[in-house]
DNA sequence: TTTAGTGCAAATGCTTTGCAAGGGG
DNA sequence: CCCCTTGCAAAGCATTTGCACTAAA
């Protein structure tokens, strides 16, 4: 993996994100600081990085991809508000368990290797009311 | 709402239907049934039904938009394969209960409504391992 | 009769691709 | 120096839209 310049840039704003973030926040990003780039660049780059599991796609039911940093030791879910897409993490080792639970049994009965999965809830912030 | 003649056969497809289906499955089958459409219409459909909640999308994390009939009694989830997209539906007691409670918890504390959530496995069936 | 819904064609928006040039290891 | 990565331009899809016409209620 070479670390090009651009790369550099987009894990960099990777990191200081703590919600996943779409595409079209990184050209924003990238504007703002100046740096030149090609749309086609940044998307390979996306592709790249999640093929590399460095990165991962975080699925909001709206058909836009949005991203964030895979962090093993930190395993959480999202709150999502469907008007302004405001995101709150959030934690539950009940849910976590039972998550758990739930794979080992249909890994058993039906043979199906879990990989991953996705839980996500919707409905409308303090604000969006 | 009108039942034009398209509506009815994209209806009736889906209740034909066991598991939720793509765009692209609606077309093959309105031409097969020498079903004269445009494209347009058909997206056109699914914006309406989704919109009066006949039909319900559903996210595979792959961008394809995929869709099945709101089903109240019938709470379910799925397991995808990641490879061949085959869907396994499943149910949960333990896992609805617990939604239940973690949605109480967060309209109680952070002042959201909670309006759905979307919780889905991937992994490789049995053929795609 | 009224107006929601349709067909058609064009536009839009996101994402990918081919190719030649350039930068990283 | 090699070849992975980039920039550029063009292509590819899925989805949306404007408009005039059609058909459902």
């Amino acid at each position: 993996m070479k670390l090009t310049s651009i790369r550099k840039k987009i894990l960099s704003f990777f990191k200081k994100q703590t919600k996943p973030i779409a595409y079209d926040k990184i050209i924003d990003y990238l504007k703002k600081n100046n740096i030149s780039f090609d749309r086609s660049t940044v998307f390979r780059n996306l592709n790249f990085l999640e093929k590399k599991r460095i990165i991962q796609k975080v699925n909001f039911g709206d058909n836009v991809s949005r991203y964030e940093l895979v962090e093993e030791k930190n395993h959480h879910h999202h709150i999502v508000c469907l008007n302004c897409k405001k995101v709150i993490d959030f934690f539950d080792e009940d849910l976590d368990k039972l998550v758990k639970k739930i794979e080992k049994k249909f890994e058993e009965s039906k043979k199906i290797k879990i990989k991953s999965h996705q839980f996500e809830f919707f409905g409308y912030c303090k604000k969006c009311q």
